[in-house]
DNA sequence: CACATTTACATCGTGCACAATGTAACTAGA
DNA sequence: TCTAGTTACATTGTGCACGATGTAAATGTG
């Protein structure tokens, strides 16, 4: 065997260490916005949302980005407190929870716009190689998801 | 613009996404070994190492991992009290602390070695798709290390 | 040798992730 | 309408990550 234990032979180390060095990037971006990393995932959720009107719900969140209320509700509560957005109950439906966009929201959108190009221009990896890097690793999401909706007890 | 801030279009959520499904993967094949994640992942380096007789300080699992004693110093204290390593201060220099594999540590490889195999089974992902991946992911590491040294303070 | 600096970990605080559990609200069946 | 079941979110507890800070040991300098 050529160790398959090893751990440079693992994708999981690889995809562990990419996602954390990515990650690190994004922290000093995101600093001067006051987001973390996955408050900065769910704005760009809500600024998505934001275009065709339809009330956001947390389990709408939960659903785009595969986290739960675990992780959710103090996130939210969280961006809430930073006057990002608003947490309100449904009135026909009390179980469910309304995020939307305050003003400072939405304005931040303008700010954020600039993150993602920052990033690019501090990558020293050709766009190209990220751009099949991106639609490979959003083929194999597509293959585990599709895999885990077929064995739902597996 | 095609939207930069469009989700979908975010490398980072990619990463972030696979990242969580193969590590929730792996979870599950873990727990038979009573093995967090990046336990196992320390447990990789230790196993990798051992071949080497070379004694293995906490800041050679920092350097192989990326990970700062912040992580690692309570990783290593659970390891310990599961008797799996034991964490001993240098007598020769007393700031270093050698962390080395108990006879149950070393044996628990045995174990290990099916969870790669049975990973790549449940994985509904052609192997060199896989490995293709895998070889992206080091290429934007290591560019993004090579990188990290060049400009420390930036 | 005195003293500043560096090194190697440890500690602390914050914020995720996620499993497990709780709870109130809605829904469906008898 | 009573009740069993489901749904949507909240809460709790554990374990990372990581920045910031602390501390003792080693090293370097005059």
């Amino acid at each position: 065997m050529d160790d398959l234990l090893a751990l440079d032979n693992q994708i999981c180390f690889s995809l562990y260490a990419v996602n954390r060095a990515v990650t690190s990037r994004y922290r000093s971006l995101l600093a001067e916005l006051d987001l973390t990393y996955p408050q900065y995932l769910v704005m760009l959720v809500l600024w998505e949302r934001a275009r065709s009107d339809q009330p956001t719900r947390v389990s709408d969140l939960g659903a785009r980005l595969r986290l739960d209320s675990g992780t959710l509700t103090p996130l939210l509560k969280r961006l809430a407190q930073r006057g990002l957005i608003s947490r309100v109950r449904s009135l026909v439906d009390e179980r469910v929870v309304t995020i939307s966009l305050t003003e400072e929201g939405v304005d931040l959108r303008e700010l954020a716009i600039q993150v993602p190009q920052k990033l690019l221009c501090g990558l020293d990896v050709a766009p190209e190689r990220l751009l099949a890097l991106r639609n490979e690793l959003k083929a194999v999401l597509k293959a585990m998801e599709i895999q885990g909706e077929k064995v739902p007890n597996g």
